[in-house]
DNA sequence: CCCTTTCTGTGTCGATCGATACGGAAATCC
DNA sequence: GGATTTCCGTATCGATCGACACAGAAAGGG
């Protein structure tokens, strides 16, 4: 065990393929799909556009694949949220998870899902709709759990989690906003707690 | 009265300055501030990059502008709504004139304020401050118009102005997002109206 | 009428955009 | 130890970026 797999054929990788995929999901995250320059992302990841293009493909495929790591890394709060007993405890678990990854002091403010490709020229339409695909996706996978909860009794028959989902995915958004305004982790997580005091709300 | 003041020296205006600058916003709505080119944006005022320097200045200052005209334009119902007599009044009307100008069929989706440079590169930090001011001006007068709703009893004196108008702030950035994405007005309002039954909520 | 002023159309500037061509370097395969 | 394969460094591609030079056109002022 612990032994690795063959060397493949060929001059080996003169670089870390994981440690240049995290820098360039920085990147992203900081400046957006379109303000990510080839030069920006190459200098972070300390390779060559050359380099880059072997290895992942274009700037759009390793956009995609930033998105990956970024839903398995900074945003995986969301999967354990869904994991939470309660309803009440998904929508905390995700609001807070939100708030610590979107004002994190070593990391860009904000969410690589909302600032990476919100609004683009045309060109980038790809990946302004990978993002709204990422999006729905998390909206979806909320709403399921809501409807979970609300079958076992955690919350009332009357609930909607649909229109619940979008409560707390609105929320989730909102502070991914006001992060990327530079608004604190507190005063967010004051304002968290006290509109979760009433639940559910709808 | 009615009279317009004496023709300027010089050759006159071939445009309407006014309607150039509100295709050009529309422009930045749609595309952002980095995805509008100088081409997309001429091409909409149906001027030439010349006429457009001329009249404006320069994209910087073109964006300004057209974010002047965002305010006292589609985003008018915020000053109109900070006039209501009650704060839930205030609410209401700043959520649903929110869901209204980021879902306009005949518009673009989402909000200018928000969408329009969210995250950029270094070279356009100006506009992206711009943004960061322009969004906290708007959350500082629903807090001030918080504040005084609490003086006046409309709200419960243990009420912290601040921290409601960051929750109403929060929603509408979150709907902006969402709208962004495709979500109908009709989802947006109904949430809006489950969200806004408990009042307030901190 | 000519002069001044302002605006317009054409053409183009240097810089940067994303993306590659090409040759040499570094590994495995036989 | 050659052949093969893969990767790296340099240099550059055409396209587009924001911005402007220049000359002619259209108005008022004298």
């Amino acid at each position: 065990m612990g032994t690795r797999q063959r060397r493949p054929t060929g001059r080996p990788r003169g670089f870390d393929a994981d440690e240049a995929l995290d820098r360039a999901m920085r990147v992203f995250w900081e400046h957006g799909y379109e303000g990510a320059s080839l030069t920006t992302l190459t200098d972070a990841m300390g390779i060559s556009s050359t380099s880059m293009y072997a290895a992942f493909g274009n700037k759009e495929e390793l956009f995609r694949k930033a998105l990956e790591r970024y839903t398995e890394g900074p945003s995986a709060y969301l999967a354990r949220a869904l994991e939470e007993p309660t309803a009440l405890g998904v929508a905390t678990a995700i609001l807070t998870g939100t708030i610590r990854t979107t004002t994190r002091p070593t990391g860009p403010h904000g969410c690589l899902g909302v600032q990476g490709a919100l609004a683009t020229s045309d060109a980038s339409h790809a990946a302004r709709d990978l993002l709204v695909t990422w999006r729905d996706s998390g909206y979806s996978r909320v709403r399921e759990r809501f409807g979970r909860a609300v079958d076992d009794g955690d919350l009332p028959p009357e609930t909607d989690p649909a229109l619940l989902a979008r409560y707390v995915t609105t929320l989730a958004y909102g502070i991914a906003v006001q992060a990327a305004s530079g608004v604190g982790r507190d005063e967010l997580q004051d304002m968290v707690d006290a509109a979760l005091l009433t639940w559910p709300p709808c």
